[in-house]
DNA sequence: CACCTGACTACTAACCATCAAAGCCAGCTC
DNA sequence: GAGCTGGCTTTGATGGTTAGTAGTCAGGTG
């Protein structure tokens, strides 16, 4: 397999995860509609209409989304004014709406792969600077890109001591 | 914003996405327990019971998810006998499976960091050679790691003529 | 002040994901 | 061959997600 478990993980015949992140995400902002605006936002839209338009979404699940993205954290709410116009809302993302960036385009990237009938999808992320293509995935905090292969999954609280397999 | 957009989209005025990557992601994988289902299959379950006690999830939805996630193509069933017990079938994740490693651990880093009371939540990813902490995110092919201000979105086929903003 | 528009909100009616509980079935044990 | 066990499948019941339609409401325009 891809990923091996070191320290209180290595014998896991009797272990069940607790308190799961990925289980707490998806109650979050684990549907659809949820994605998709985020996609948007990430994207650089801020405003109702744009949401809807874009993403095609009727008009109700975009305001119920983006009240319930909003309570949770991931947008906070700033007036605006267009001359001539009344005051509304914009939606901006907060530090943990831009931090689901990795989630959001690891799921594109995916979707890129395997579920397109062409070669890549409609998108794609390149560095701005240079143009090079980008993808997501694991790297160490010096910087260093790795393969699935090279990866262990650790208890927190853990070290490493004795990589099985 | 972190993204720009390049080429045909610059103008994004009056356009919509069409054939989503992250849509058709969402439609395939995108309930709470194919995301759980598949975090323990990245983490190296393989046999149906380990499937339904690990992530809680009735056997009902453990019996339909791995069989329709057999049919989209994540999974391979492959017999196995142990001693004195008749034929089962393990699960094992195929290349495309594989694949969605990011995406599945992305969702957990960011689980991690903004939905734990505590600091970290229960799992984290290490190089498996030095321990070093290891975090999901946008590199280029040659290796770099990237900031997400660093990023920028093109249509497939186009190149990156004049970024914006 | 009556009207219009843009940004939502409310309501209804599907549909889908999930669970609990019961049922089924292959093959091993006795 | 009767029973047991592990691996599913089936069957309601429940709650959440969604689309569609209609309604509300603030404020600018005439």
């Amino acid at each position: 397999m891809s990923i091996t478990f070191a320290g209180v993980l290595a014998d896991r015949s009797a272990w069940r995860l607790e308190n799961c992140s990925i289980a707490m995400a998806m109650d979050v902002i684990g549907t659809r509609s949820s994605m998709l605006i985020l996609r948007e936002a990430l994207c650089g839209t801020v405003r109702f209409d744009d949401f809807a338009r874009r993403t095609r979404i009727s008009e109700a699940i975009v305001a119920a989304r983006l009240k319930q993205l909003t309570e949770i954290g991931l947008f906070v709410k700033q007036p605006y004014q267009e001359p001539g116009k009344r005051t509304r809302d914009e939606y901006l993302l907060t530090e943990m709406g831009k931090d689901l960036l990795p989630a959001v385009f690891a799921l594109m990237q995916w979707g890129n792969k395997h579920l397109q009938a062409e070669e890549g999808g409609p998108l794609r992320l390149v560095e701005r600077s240079t143009g090079e293509p980008v993808t997501i995935g694991p790297r160490t905090e010096s910087g260093r890109s790795l393969d699935p292969d090279g990866l262990a999954i650790v208890a927190n609280g853990d070290w490493v001591d004795s990589p099985s397999s």
